[in-house]
DNA sequence: TCAGACACTGCAAGCGATTGCAGAATGATT
DNA sequence: AATCATTCTGCAATCGCTTGCAGTGTCTGA
């Protein structure tokens, strides 16, 4: 493999000049800079990303830390942010914490430590006290996306405005008896966008002076199967039977189109259905949705990182980055039936 | 942050004895072993990864590259490539083709080349002639996973053997007139393994006497929008109606599914549904299928890689290792009605 | 008792870049 | 023409670890 020295006798320079005409080239003339690129191209040389990391202290690289990967949302996360880096020049390391306590530990005691990456993404991540203290430990730059982290600058929907506009669609159409499936106890445990989202939905209500029932709550695990179930139940009852429902993610809303239609019910006549995520899958269901972008958030967040690698960060916006986000009307709502 | 020579002084021993004790503890007596391993957890010491690969010529770090990540099967590979990545201490640095042609390149011609990884998983690629001499030149081992390439080490399901497996389960229940929808020609150029699927089930009609009717065969995009279209079509003609449809995959499955209860047709009662993959939602919608294993085959390409970075690679197995799969029978076959 | 084998340990030379410092060359100013 | 500022370039130290080689000490067998 062909290094630095190559280059720099090929050129008929010092190493250091090579260095500093393939970095920026700062500091070097327009001559010999065409010069040592041309060595540099003519010799096929790529710098050893160890040895300049070594010497810079710069490792080009961020670690982008999951929850688990198999999932729409954090899939497009990723995604977004290894486009990003890339378009930086960055390499992307990827840590999945699915593989239970162990090998989340090892990510944080071990993984994260050894010197590899300039800074760490947490995507939807609660993490406990003790990891973020090691986090800060790095003294790396720090950014979550989704799931706010105490004392971490985050990206994040306004997860509250975002339930309240899917509902506040619903009662526009006229709807006033309006069901939510939303996450259960056990999800509120890691993030609070569940109990955020029920909120925003209550808010609505009450705003347009709508009693909510608490048994037009259901509480389900964020599958389609887990809407599916909650939303049979709610719609199981003859006469009790609401005329739309929220679902606080577009997988559930699907389960619950999917509910209807085997209650031969029909949507959006008999019942309106509207999620939240904009999931590949809603356009072929025409579901009613507001979305959130996670490409766009994995990009984000990158570009924050990027600010913070700066040598001297300029703009350093408040802790709590909002993310936008918009309603999609598709054919799943309509006015109710008179 | 606290390095070697910081462990070495406080355990009264050299960097070298450091270094030994701490990887693997061969040449280093059991006490000094101990006694620098207790300053290390002391002084919560973690090895510099780039130092480390720079002086050792390892990486611990692999790179995976996929065509895009938003897809539940290269979600699984990838998960199930990270959590075995992690056990053996590597990091997996991913790399995402969807940014289009410009970082296509980017990867091939840069970020492979700059030194940080020890070995390459290619994850359904077709790679370019260009692009596999470049990795080949890389002198790195280089494993694929799903779609066969070019003097390429790759682990494949047989995809001929899974299309007979699903067409021959309804042949055995009965059914005569069996429709396929497969990939169509531009998906074709990528993998061929639609080819191979196609193959596999007018083997298993030939030999089970069948006749395959070019009619009964639509291509689709392997999405759940593509395959309700599909399905559409095989089941709009009331008196040429298939009893039966094996999709490639189970998102055209799925699709064909719905379609056919958007036409009013019972599964499995008029028409029995198989599909490929065991994707998340086969269960939700009691699909038949025949499972390949993603996260294993992601899993066991770590492997591969694992033995073949070992010192004195032993067991080299041929060109081509063949991945499990095997039928699951839910509730959308059955035999034809009567 | 002594030589040879063996098990530990340390010395020091890399690995391949980056970068502060200083010298050389060039250009500008008086 | 002399001086000073500026721009280029090279020297050499440094980043933190690994590992071949050699030295020391201990153990074994004759």
């Amino acid at each position: 493999m062909i290094n630095i020295a190559d280059v720099a006798r090929h050129a008929g320079v010092s190493t250091a000049t090579v260095s500093r005409a393939l970095s920026g080239g700062h500091h070097v003339s327009p001559a010999t800079r065409l010069r040592v690129e041309a060595s540099a191209a003519h010799l096929g040389y790529v710098v050893s990303s160890n040895a300049s990391s070594l010497a810079s202290g710069r490792m080009k690289n961020i670690g982008v830390v999951v929850p688990f990967l198999n999932h729409w949302f954090f899939a497009s996360v990723v995604e977004g942010a290894q486009q990003a880096l890339q378009r930086h020049g960055y390499d992307l390391t990827l840590y999945n914490l699915t593989g239970g306590l162990e090998a989340r530990r090892s990510v944080f005691e071990h993984f994260l430590l050894r010197q590899r990456v300039d800074a760490v993404i947490a995507v939807s991540l609660e993490l406990t006290e003790n990891e973020v203290a090691r986090l800060h430990a790095l003294n790396k730059p720090l950014v979550g996306v989704g799931g706010p982290l105490a004392g971490v600058r985050t990206l994040t929907v306004d997860d509250l405005a975002v339930a309240r506009l899917a509902t506040e669609h619903l009662i526009a159409l006229g709807h006033t008896r309006i069901a939510h499936i939303g996450g259960d106890k056990a999800f509120d445990l890691d993030f609070n966008l569940p109990t955020n989202r029920r909120f925003g939905y209550e808010a609505a209500l009450v705003a347009a002076g709508i009693e909510a029932r608490r048994d037009d709550f259901r509480p389900a695990d964020f599958t389609t199967a887990g809407g599916y179930q909650a939303a049979k139940q709610l719609l199981g009852r003859p006469h009790e039977r609401p005329t739309a429902i929220f679902a606080a993610s577009d997988e559930m809303a699907i389960g619950s189109i999917l509910a209807a239609r085997d209650l031969g019910l029909v949507v959006p006549g008999d019942v309106s259905v509207i999620g939240v995520d904009d999931h590949e899958l809603a356009t072929f269901f025409g579901l009613s949705t507001v979305a959130q972008f996670p490409q766009r958030q994995g990009e984000k967040a990158v570009e924050v990182l990027m600010e913070e690698l700066r040598p001297h960060p300029e703009s350093r916006t408040g802790l709590n980055i909002n993310m936008p986000f918009e309603l999609i009307v598709r054919g799943s709502t309509a006015r109710p039936a008179v």
